[in-house]
DNA sequence: TAACAGGAAGTAC
DNA sequence: GTACTTCCTGTT
């Protein structure tokens, strides 16, 4: 177990905010994640927190996940005073962090959000992992599933997709695991590349279009000015900026600025 | 209550 | 510009 202090996060927030979705509510205060082969439950109260995981797991594992060495106060600072709307969104989210998700289950994550709900693609997640993932135990005793490699998902084959309501996504999903294991679709690559290559390596992909690419590039590579733009962020620049954001006034933290504003609109909007 | 229409973090063609 | 899978939501 190992508790401690930090600012500007609010797991409830992060978990409702859609840029992940295996950030599982357990209690009023408490949270489950997994990432790779790791697991941890997290409480917390105010800026206390409470993690389950040693500290050296901790420090190896979760710090980096939470993107804890980011300053998020001092993102919020630039917000322009005069932007109303871009500050109640900030602070309507003020406890949003840019996760720093797996590679690989980014890429599948949102192959599946593509004309897609929120709840069916938790759903099909919960399904891809309980069905083709790993059963593992935590240290004490509490059992979680991995998630699927490019190997399970080839081992599985569209019949084994199907049972998981993936719709016609499972054929882009079957295609991108395929290309992993035979080479052509290189993760490292990926990964040591900047933001347009990465971008247009994504693109490649069968069922990888502009938005799905943005996403993975935020979500999966930390390319912080990756700005996915969805039909909430459409309609929001539309409505609010008159169709032009002021991209230049943020370069630097991009996906953050898009991440309150993609959250206000999927939140407030109906409170 | 159950059926139904409309919509959903888009992309391929 | 249209088809695509299937589930969720709100409305009869």
């Amino acid at each position: 177990m190992f508790i401690t202090e930090i600012n500007d996060m609010d797991l409830k927030q992060i978990a409702e905010s859609g840029q992940c979705f295996r950030l599982m509510q357990t209690g009023e205060n408490t949270f489950a994640v997994t990432v790779s082969d790791f697991y941890t439950e997290i409480s917390q109260k105010g800026n206390q927190f409470t993690f389950s995981c040693s500290e050296e797991e901790f420090n190896t594992v979760w710090e980096n996940y939470f993107d804890l060495k980011e300053d998020y106060g001092k993102v919020k600072g630039l917000a322009d005073p005069a932007d109303s709307y871009l500050s109640k969104a900030v602070l309507f989210g003020s406890g949003i962090r840019i996760l720093r998700q797996d590679l690989w289950e980014m890429i599948i994550t949102f192959l599946i959000s593509q004309n897609n709900n929120i709840p069916r693609i938790r759903r099909s997640i919960d399904l891809l992992c309980s069905e083709l993932g790993s059963l593992c135990q935590a240290a004490w005793g509490q059992p979680y599933t991995t998630f699927p490699g490019p190997e399970a998902i080839m081992d599985a084959g569209l019949s084994g997709l199907g049972r998981l309501g993936l719709g016609y996504r499972d054929k882009y999903i079957l295609e991108t695991a395929k290309h992993v294991t035979d080479g052509s679709f290189d993760l490292k690559a990926l990964k040591a590349s900047e933001y347009e290559k990465a971008h247009l390596m994504l693109m490649e992909q069968y069922g990888i279009g502009k938005k799905v690419a943005d996403c993975v590039c935020l979500f999966g590579l930390h390319h912080i000015d990756a700005f996915p733009m969805d039909t909430h962020m459409k309609k929001i620049v539309e409505v609010h900026y008159s169709g032009s954001f002021p991209y230049e006034r943020y370069k630097g933290y991009l996906g953050v600025i898009q991440q309150y504003l993609f959250f206000y609109d999927l939140k407030a909007q109906k409170l």
